[in-house]
DNA sequence: TTAATTTACTTGCAAATTGCAAGTGAAATT
DNA sequence: AATTTCACTTGCAATTTGCAAGTAAATTAA
């Protein structure tokens, strides 16, 4: 048993981590889970970006498949789901941090050299503290 | 003056990212650049991956754009373009070490879990060892 | 010196993916 | 009981991708 599963691309890991996310949205969503706290459809919606519903709906799905994220019914309000990462996910910060430090050098934004410092000077303590943050919310 | 230039998404720095390589092949071609030392259309369009040449065409004139390559003729041989990478290019290293890593955990490459350990016990210098080698190679 | 080959693409077109607008059904609120 | 909210699904047009074939310039082979 196990998922249909399409046949990778390669055996390269780099190639393999983007058959999961490499596409315009993905890391987007999980931008929103893992550092933004946005555990709800709803929420996930209303990214800066602008994701279309059908968009988000299948990324859901994808990295539920994936094991990514687990979706289960909000106890308060049964007709929303909350969206919580796994370890998994929860792995992917360093690499998240890296992207974000390479995207505030390119891009010059001033408003988040701040974070560049941390990620040059603490690297370790910020990776740290950001996946014990998100470990606390998703109780894993 | 200037390139015609897409409007940004958003001001998020993932966003910014994503933009220049958030798609099924951009970092593919970073990842033959920068880590295989694959400086020829040829060789590019030789990966495992098996990319088409009108997208590796159109993926080449774009990270020129955006000044993560140089495309100049080889003097030995006329007929072929030398792509290098540049000093923007070589900031991803981090970036694609964490997603190696990551791929190689989450895919159990038992094949690739030296480089895991190293990137996992000695981080900073397989990254400066990595980053030189480019920069060597491409005599940045 | 002419013909064949190699290289780096471009072009045309079908198939897949994305974006947008509207719709649906279940649960909560009024 | 009616309306609203929520998490989607559906339909369709537009864009992007993948594949096959073609082209022009430079090199090599005959």
């Amino acid at each position: 048993m196990g998922s249909p599963a399409e046949p990778r691309r390669s055996d390269c890991p780099i190639s393999f981590a983007l058959e999961i996310f490499g596409d315009r949205w993905t890391l987007i969503v999980l931008r929103d889970l893992l550092l933004r706290s946005h555990n709800r459809y709803r929420e996930l919606l209303e990214c800066d970006e602008g994701i279309a519903t059908n968009v988000l709906a299948e990324r859901l799905k994808r990295l539920e498949h994936r094991k990514l994220i687990t979706r289960k019914r909000d106890p308060a309000d049964a007709r929303q789901f909350i969206y919580l990462p796994t370890e998994l996910a929860v792995d992917l910060v360093p690499m998240l941090v890296e992207m974000t430090a390479w995207g505030i050098r390119t891009s010059n934004n001033k408003a988040a050299s701040g974070f560049l410092k941390r990620a040059e000077t603490e690297r370790d303590n910020l990776i740290a503290e950001l996946q014990q943050k998100i470990r606390t919310a998703a109780n894993l």
